[in-house]
DNA sequence: AACAATTTTCATTTTTTATTGAAAACTCAG
DNA sequence: CTGAGTTTTCAATAAAAAATGAAAATTGTT
């Protein structure tokens, strides 16, 4: 395999597998170009690189940058703005967990504390808080651990998970 | 908050988070609809509390039945098909890790593997190469994670995180 | 201030994904 | 074997999500 080849296999299957956790392809391979690329990179070769249109790849930049995933570069002398992305994966795996326990987990929290709070007369209403109480164990779970990987430094979280696997 | 209000209130809530991980509305409502119901339920239910398609509910309990989540329940003396849902939300968790283990971990595991192998003459691919591996890592990490909640009691799995977290 | 380079916005279009509903297939009792 | 009850399939349709591209806004230079 050449490293052309490599490199739209990987731009390709990144954006493949971001389309199956709810991200959106562009995006993931916005995202997979700059991690490879030694360089930082401007619109116009994103752009000509994955052959999309100025607004679908400013706004995918913006939205990578909200996220954490890629800073912007200024060049002496030049106007044009360029992006890099983070490399540290381990880095990369804390802010997207950051973001998504922001977004996703602490709003489900949220929700099933209030569903807590219903009336349980019948059996039905008792299953539902039955159900309620043991998903909230889980969310709280994925919670605590999502907040592991967020604060741990790669060393501590790999050796915690070494100890468990040992 | 009256029950009703409730019921309604998850079936939607988890509609919408689901939809946020890739995962169909509809599947995800049928899903939430069967964990908080005492009985098992038939499609002519399903569909009229939901105000779906007879072919919408047939395709999305078939899926949920794929992914191990739910449960065909024949009545004696009836010919319809009743569905109930996994109620220990543990094991909900390891069924879902150990499905998108094998359809989307897997299958990375496999490409980067094979990214592994590019020639490195230049700086680009150099910088390609070191960011495969990290991701390897990462994604190995994942995978390892994935395989310990597959195989893990509940309390065993909650135990290690105790001592992590202690 | 005028202008050219660049970025951002957003109404429109395209693409993708999900849903419908009716026909076909299946199942089983009589 | 027949036919009513039920499930499954799938071409057509609808809905949702993403992408386009050109106009508007912004930025920095002279």
């Amino acid at each position: 395999m050449t490293f052309d080849e490599a490199k739209n296999r990987f731009i390709q299957s990144w954006g493949t597998l971001a389309t199956q956790w709810g991200i959106n392809r562009t995006m993931a391979q916005i995202h997979a170009l700059l991690m490879i690329s030694p360089e930082p990179l401007d619109t116009d070769v994103i752009m000509e690189s994955l052959q999309i249109s100025r607004g679908n790849a400013n706004m995918n930049l913006r939205d990578l940058l909200d996220w954490g995933l890629i800073y912007k570069h200024l060049k002496m002398g030049e106007r044009k703005e360029f992006f890099f992305a983070e490399k540290d994966v381990w880095k990369i795996a804390r802010q997207v967990a950051k973001e998504r326990r922001r977004r996703e987990i602490a709003p489900v929290i949220e929700i099933l504390e209030e569903l807590k709070t219903v009336e349980t007369n019948t059996p039905e209403a008792k299953e539902f808080q039955k159900v309620i109480t043991e998903i909230s164990k889980v969310v709280g779970f994925a919670d605590n651990t999502m907040n592991a990987v967020i604060k741990a430094e790669e060393n501590w979280l790999m050796g915690q998970f070494l100890k468990v696997f040992r």
